[in-house]
DNA sequence: TCTGGGGTCCTAGGACCC
DNA sequence: TCTGGGGTCCTAGGACCC
């Protein structure tokens, strides 16, 4: 049997999110900015009609912001995690098979339901009357067909938001008016490219014969054209795969050009990741450290640089990491530069079960590192207070420009709005 | 003045093996 | 004159996603 999938993918997000808490903002432009309130990453539909383009440096769109009184937001991923998070779970009542996608979409397998028009609207409705958060929904044979039918969903106000892709000859005429650049799978380098080729609709695409696909760019193209055509090469993800890296990397709110400045930043960010290594259960045995200077920077020479190593048996301690990622960081600095951006990888997992020990490193205890380790982890999360190791300084200078910042609604206590 | 952060997958090429 | 073939592993870099 041919399967079904489903695409419900978050109106405007982190705006809709925003707006969840401030009703009165409804109809009203709003914008929500990248850390270090940078560029700008979410558009309410009223910004979108603006003109204002996602990914702005918000900049250079000041006059607008002010001519148009658009609300600037700070980016809350503490609220936007927790929003999702029911969004995902509303979800789960819909299919036995669900895979969150992103922050703000999910596929369902919705093989064997009938009626799916029906379905998809009782969907929309659920979602928005549990958590206040409009969706839309896209329905087709194969992933890449949902996403364009989730386009349409979104695009066109006579589909209420819900686009059954399963028909043939219905896919044909909305590939035919579709842009390539809108397949999911198609980024800015392959449009211009395809464009070159003559392939300017998604359908021109879909008719490319898949050999010549995948000699001229890649088996994943390659794949692309196979699922335009219906035939489903990308099935659901039903248990989350393991992450192969953590990454904790930030720009700094002001340029950093002492030692000291920098090497505190990375030991935070080495923490941070640990953290995150810690939750997923997992050890690293790679560790990686990098920083530069920014590319837009014209007031003085540009510098990146990295460094890898490998620690000697895998291990999550913060300890351990920190120490490694301090010396990688002095094998890279470099005196005299204005500093934009660093960050801390690792990789190179495996399970605390499968760790084999190094017959000459000294094993300490390792369940009393374990230990207190999770006593930092539970001291940090638990909102009573902060323990940092040596290289750590909380909150410092490089730390982020939020400016706007909206109130952790859901997630503190004293945040919780108040109905009077 | 001011330009995000965190991921994945694939490929090409070099080192190395027998 | 004639100078192998096939494989693995690793890394860097490039494409994509949200």
């Amino acid at each position: 049997m041919k399967p079904t999938f489903a695409i419900v993918d978050c109106n405007n997000f982190y705006a809709s999110c925003e707006r969840l808490f401030r009703p009165e903002l409804k109809n009203m432009p709003l914008v929500v900015l990248s850390n270090n309130d940078g560029c700008v990453v979410a558009r309410s539909q009223e910004v979108k009609d603006l003109g204002i383009k996602m990914a702005v440096p918000v900049f250079k769109i000041l006059d607008k912001v002010k001519r148009h009184k658009i609300e600037v937001f700070s980016s809350n991923y503490r609220l936007y995690g927790d929003i999702s998070a029911r969004v995902m779970q509303t979800l789960e009542q819909f299919s036995p098979h669900v895979e969150v996608y992103s922050i703000d979409e999910a596929f369902l397998d919705l093989s064997g339901i009938a009626a799916l028009n029906d379905y998809g609207q009782k969907i929309r409705s659920t979602v928005l009357q549990h958590v206040g958060v409009p969706v839309c929904v896209g329905i087709a044979p194969t992933k890449t067909l949902a996403k364009l039918a989730n386009y349409a969903a979104k695009k066109f106000k006579a589909t209420r938001g819900v686009v059954d892709l399963r028909e043939t000859e219905r896919q044909k005429r909305l590939l035919k008016i579709t842009p390539v650049s809108e397949i999911w799978g198609v980024g800015r380098k392959y449009t211009l490219s395809l464009q070159r080729l003559g392939i300017n609709t998604a359908l021109d695409l879909a008719q490319m014969n898949t050999r010549e696909i995948k000699r001229l760019y890649s088996v994943v193209l390659e794949r692309t054209v196979c699922e335009l055509n219906g035939e489903s090469c990308i099935d659901l993800e039903k248990t989350s795969p393991k992450k192969q890296q953590i990454v904790c990397s930030r720009s700094f709110g002001e340029k950093l050009t002492h030692y000291a400045g920098v090497r505190t930043a990375v030991c935070e960010f080495a923490a941070r990741a640990t953290e995150k290594l810690r939750g997923q259960n997992r050890l690293a045995l790679m560790v990686n450290v990098f920083l530069r200077t920014s590319p837009f920077d014209k007031t003085g020479p540009n510098y990146a640089n990295n460094a890898t190593g490998k620690l000697i048996c895998p291990s999550s301690d913060t300890r351990i990491i920190m120490a490694l990622v301090a010396r990688l960081f002095d094998m890279i600095w470099q005196e005299g530069y204005r500093y934009a951006k660093a960050g801390v990888m690792l990789g190179d997992f495996c399970s605390p079960d499968q760790v084999q020990f190094d017959l000459f490193d000294r094993q300490p205890d390792q369940q009393q590192n374990d230990r207190l380790m999770q006593a930092v982890d539970s001291i940090n999360q638990s909102g009573r207070g902060k323990i940092w190791f040596g290289g750590q300084r909380p909150q410092q200078d490089w730390f982020m420009k939020q400016a706007n910042l909206s109130p952790a609604y859901t997630t503190r206590w004293s945040s919780i709005p108040e109905v009077k």
